[in-house]
DNA sequence: CAACCCAAGCTTTTT
DNA sequence: GCTTGGGTTG
C-alpha cells in the first residue's frame, strides 16, 4: 500500500497518527471517508484485530460503504469483523447480548417513532389529561430530548428549571407522564430508538464489569459525523475509550445540522478541552466541487459566528457560477428544473444520475414529482414515508413483534382487530383497565381473561380475545421451527390478510398486496445475506431488528439511473455533478420556526452549506415568488441567504425577469385552483393534478427476486449473482427447499447459497 | 361493533 | 391538499 501516492500530507499525517486521542476537522469534499478508511485499513495492517475496532457512522450505508472500501484493501473476511454500524445498530446489538443486566428479555422490541407517539397518546388518554394541553407530539418531542440529555425522571425532580418550565407551560404533569411512559415501555419488553442509547449508558454505568468488558475490547474506537452526536453518544464513546484513548472523531462543525435530534455541536468545539493531549488534523483541501462552488460555500458560512476557523480551497478548475433562478410559483419552479435537467443532459450527453434536487421539507417534492413527470424525467424520491413504515408492512411486522414479544403492546393493537376478529374500542378499553390494574401485559391479561374479566367482559368476546392468544401461540410455535420466510407466508395464509386486500378491490390495496409480496422477497434476501456472514442473524429477532433500524438511503438500489429527490439532510456525506437547491426562501429556506433565534438560524445556514457542496461541477438555487402551504397560496420573499453568498460566485438570472406584481397570469383565471404560469405548463398542468402517484413504491420497481430452487445446476457451471457478480459451480448438495450450491466467486470468494433464496443465472 | 363522515393538524429536518 | 383520529349512526 502505497500511501503516498494516495493521500495527501494532511490526509497521510492523520491516517499514520500514532496513537492517542486525535480529531480531524474534514470540510466538505475533503476526502474524509477515504482517511477512514485508509486509518482502519492501516490498523488492520499493522496487526490489529478487527474485532478489536470499533466505528461508529451515521447511517449503515456509510458503514457498508466504508467496510467494502476497507475489504479491497484488507479482504473481506478481515473486514467484516470490524464492529462498523450506526450508534443505534451497533449498541442495540450490545444491549441485546446484555439486556438481562437491565432487567430486558433479549428479544426485546424497538418501538419507533409512531409507536412512542401512540403510546404516549394513551398514557394522556387514561390519565384523563387534555390533548390540547398535553399535546403528544410535544410531550414525546420533550421526553426525547431528556432522554438525549441523560436527565431520567429521577434527574428530572431533582432540575428545579424543569419542573418551572413545566408549570410555566401549564403542564403539571410532564414528569408523571415520562414516568408512566418509561414503566410501559419496560412492562411492554420495548426501548424507544433514544433508549437505545440512554440504556446503554445505564448498562456501562450500573456494571463496571461490563464496562471493563468493553473497554478492554474496543482498542480503537472511530467517530465518524463527529459534529451530529448527542450528548447521550458523547457519554458512551467518552466511556468506551477511557481505558486505551485511542479515540478518533472526525467532522465538520459546519455540517453540523442535527441539533433537532439532540446533537450536540459543542461535543466537536470542546473535544480539545476534554482531551488536551488530542493531536488535531485539518483537511481542507476539497477534491469535489469547482472554484465557485467551493468560493459559494465559503462565503455563505462565513456569516456563522460559531465555528472552527478553516478555509475550504480546491485546486479544481473555475466552472460555472452558482446561478440563482427566480420563479412565479412553486410549480413553475419545478417546472424550471425540470426542464433544465432535460435540456443540461441533452447537451452534455449525461446521466439522469448525475442530477439531484434538494429541498428543506419533504411536503415541496410534490411539485417537482409532477414537473418531472410532465417531462418524462425517471426520480427516486428518498425520504419521506419508507417502505418499512406503510401501514401494510408495519402490520405483517407487528405480527411478527408480538410472535417474538407478546408484552408488544403497541403490536397488540395494531392487529387484534385487524382483519376484523369483532375486537372493538370497547373491549379494548375494558381490557386496558384490566391490564393496568393487575399490572399486566395486554397480552397476559388476555390469556387470563376467564378469572379476570369474568363480569366485564361478556363469554363470546372473551372467546374471541382467547382464540387470538392461542393463534398468536401457535405461531410462536412455529416460529421456532422455521425461518423468517417460511413463518411469514404461514401466517398470511392463516389470518387472511391479502383476502382482506383482495376485498376492497382498489387500485390501492392491489398496491398493498405487491407491498406485501416484497417484504416476502425482502426476507429471502435478508436471509441469504445473514447465512453469508460471519456474525449473520437470520433468526426472527435479527429481521426485526435489521428493519427497524433501517433508513431510507440503506434501501438504496443503487445505481439506477435516475434523478435523486431528497431532503437537503439526507443529502448529507452524498455528491452529485449537477445539484438543484429549491425553495429559497424567507420562513422555508430559513424555516420560519427557526427565526428565532442566532443558534437556529445558524444551523439553517449550515443546512444551505451542506446543500451547495454537495454539487461537483455546478450547482443552481431556485426560488419561488408563491407558493402552496396547507393547500392554498402563499406569497413569498427570496431567502436572504442568496445575498449573502459573494456576489462574484453568482449568476443572478432572478434579477431581470421579475414579473410585476400586476402581471400575475392567475388573476384571469376564474377556476379556484392553481395559479397559472407558462403556456407549456398550463396546458399539461391538468395531468399533474390527477394522475399523481399515491407514494413512490422503491422497493416493487426493483427487480423481483426469484428463486433458483428450479435452475438445473451443475458443477463447473458458470453463474451471475446480483450482489458477488460471476462465478463458477464447484459443489452441490442438499436436497428439496435446502439444495445448496457452492459457488467460488471471481471477485466475491467462495459462498455457498441456499438455492430456494438466492438469484443466480447460468451464463455461458 | 363497523361503516361512514368530519375536523384537526400538518410541513423542519431523522436514528 | 392529505392523513388520522374521533364522533355519530346503523
Amino acid at each position: 500500500m502505497n500511501l503516498d501516492k494516495l493521500l495527501n500530507p494532511e490526509q497521510l499525517a492523520a491516517v499514520m497518527h500514532p496513537g492517542g486521542p486525535m480529531m480531524i476537522i474534514a470540510g466538505a469534499g475533503s476526502g474524509k471517508t477515504r482517511v477512514l478508511t485508509y486509518r482502519i485499513a492501516k490498523l488492520l495492517l499493522d496487526g490489529e484485530d478487527a474485532f478489536r475496532i470499533l466505528a461508529l457512522t451515521f447511517t449503515n450505508k456509510a458503514a457498508r460503504e466504508m467496510k467494502e472500501r476497507i475489504a479491497q484493501v484488507v479482504g473481506e473476511s478481515e473486514a467484516q469483523n470490524i464492529w462498523m454500524g450506526t450508534f443505534h445498530s451497533v449498541f442495540a446489538k450490545i444491549l441485546r447480548r446484555e439486556a438481562d443486566r437491565l432487567g430486558y428479555p433479549s428479544s426485546f422490541t424497538i418501538y419507533d417513532q409512531e409507536d412512542s407517539q401512540k403510546l404516549i397518546r394513551n398514557i394522556i388518554k387514561e390519565m384523563n389529561l387534555d390533548p390540547e394541553i398535553y399535546k403528544p407530539k410535544q410531550i414525546a418531542s420533550r421526553i426525547s430530548i431528556m432522554k438525549n440529555s441523560l436527565i431520567t425522571p429521577r434527574v428530572y425532580r431533582k432540575t428545579i428549571e424543569l419542573m418551572e418550565q413545566d408549570m410555566l407551560a401549564k403542564r403539571p404533569e410532564f414528569l408523571q407522564i415520562y414516568i408512566n411512559y418509561n414503566d410501559r415501555l419496560f412492562r411492554a419488553s420495548a426501548m424507544d430508538f433514544d433508549d437505545l442509547l440512554l440504556k446503554t449508558n445505564e448498562l456501562l454505568a450500573k456494571h463496571p464489569d461490563v464496562l471493563m468488558k468493553y473497554q478492554r475490547q474496543f482498542k480503537h474506537i472511530l467517530v465518524d459525523e463527529y459534529q451530529d452526536t448527542n450528548h447521550s453518544q458523547y457519554l458512551i464513546v467518552r466511556a468506551l475509550g477511557d481505558y486505551y484513548r485511542n479515540i478518533a472523531v472526525v467532522g465538520d462543525d459546519s455540517q453540523s445540522i442535527y441539533s433537532f435530534r439532540g446533537a450536540n455541536i459543542q461535543n466537536i468545539l470542546n473535544f480539545q478541552k476534554d482531551y488536551p493531549d488530542a493531536a488535531v488534523y485539518k483537511l481542507e483541501q476539497n477534491y469535489r466541487s469547482t472554484k465557485n462552488i467551493v468560493g459559494a460555500g465559503n462565503s455563505l458560512i462565513k456569516h456563522n459566528r460559531i465555528r472552527l476557523e478553516k478555509t475550504l480551497w480546491t485546486g479544481n478548475e473555475e466552472g460555472e457560477k452558482v446561478s440563482v433562478v427566480g420563479a412565479y410559483s412553486d410549480s413553475d419552479e419545478a417546472r424550471s428544473i425540470a426542464e433544465d435537467i432535460a435540456e443540461t443532459r441533452q447537451r452534455y450527453h449525461l446521466h439522469y444520475k448525475d442530477f439531484a434536487i434538494l429541498y428543506r421539507t419533504n411536503s415541496q417534492s410534490r411539485a417537482l414529482e409532477s414537473a418531472l413527470r410532465t417531462y418524462n424525467i425517471p426520480y427516486r424520491i428518498y425520504g419521506g414515508l419508507s417502505f418499512y413504515q406503510r401501514k401494510e408492512i408495519k402490520d405483517v411486522l407487528a405480527y411478527l413483534r408480538l410472535i417474538v414479544n407478546e408484552k408488544d403492546e403497541e403490536a397488540l393493537r395494531r392487529i387484534i382487530n385487524f382483519p376484523s376478529r369483532k375486537i372493538g374500542q370497547v373491549t379494548m378499553d375494558k381490557l386496558n383497565v384490566l391490564a393496568g390494574r393487575h399490572r399486566l401485559s395486554l397480552f397476559e391479561t388476555i390469556e387470563k381473561i376467564d378469572e379476570l374479566g369474568a363480569g366485564i367482559l361478556n363469554g363470546p368476546t372473551r372467546l374471541r380475545l382467547k382464540n387470538f392468544a392461542v393463534k398468536i401461540r401457535s405461531f410462536q410455535v412455529l416460529s421456532a421451527k422455521v425461518n423468517v420466510y417460511e413463518l411469514t407466508k404461514e401466517l398470511i395464509k392463516s389470518v387472511k390478510l391479502l383476502e382482506e386486500y383482495r376485498k376492497e378491490g382498489t387500485q390501492e390495496a392491489a398496491n398493498r398486496i405487491e407491498n406485501i409480496e416484497e417484504l416476502i422477497n425482502a426476507m429471502a434476501e435478508f436471509i441469504e445475506d445473514q447465512t453469508q456472514l460471519a456474525d449473520g442473524d437470520p433468526s426472527l429477532t435479527g429481521f426485526l431488528q435489521h428493519v427497524a433500524l433501517l433508513t431510507d438511503l440503506d434501501q438504496d438500489k443503487d445505481n439506477q439511473n435516475v434523478v435523486t429527490l431528497m431532503t437537503v439532510h439526507m443529502s448529507k456525506g452524498l455528491e452529485f455533478p449537477y445539484v438543484y437547491v429549491s425553495g429559497l426562501e424567507e420562513n422555508l429556506f430559513p424555516s420560519a420556526l427557526s427565526m428565532t433565534s442566532r443558534e437556529d438560524l445558524e444551523e439553517e445556514r449550515r443546512l444551505l452549506y451542506v446543500a451547495i457542496t454537495r454539487a461537483k461541477k455546478r450547482c443552481t438555487l431556485t426560488y419561488a415568488r408563491m407558493r402552496y402551504r396547507w393547500g392554498s397560496l402563499y406569497d413569498t420573499e427570496p431567502s436572504r441567504f442568496i445575498d449573502e453568498i459573494d456576489e462574484k460566485f453568482l449568476d443572478r438570472k432572478d434579477l431581470i425577469s421579475k414579473t410585476p406584481d400586476y402581471l400575475h397570469a392567475d388573476i384571469f383565471d376564474d377556476s379556484p385552483s392553481r395559479p397559472a404560469s407558462t403556456s407549456s405548463f398550463k396546458a399539461k398542468s391538468g395531468f399533474s393534478k390527477t394522475i399523481r402517484p399515491k407514494n413512490f413504491k422503491p422497493l416493487s420497481e426493483a427487480k423481483k427476486s426469484t428463486s433458483s430452487i428450479d435452475l438445473k445446476l451443475s458443477e463447473g457451471d458458470r453463474v451471475r449473482h446480483a450482489k458477488f457478480g460471476k462465478g463458477t459451480v464447484m459443489e452441490i448438495s442438499g436436497k428439496g427447499d435446502n439444495r445448496q450450491a457452492k459457488v467460488r466467486f471471481d471477485h466475491t470468494g467462495t459462498k455457498t447459497l441456499i438455492l430456494r433464496f438466492a438469484k443466480l443465472e447460468i451464463i455461458k
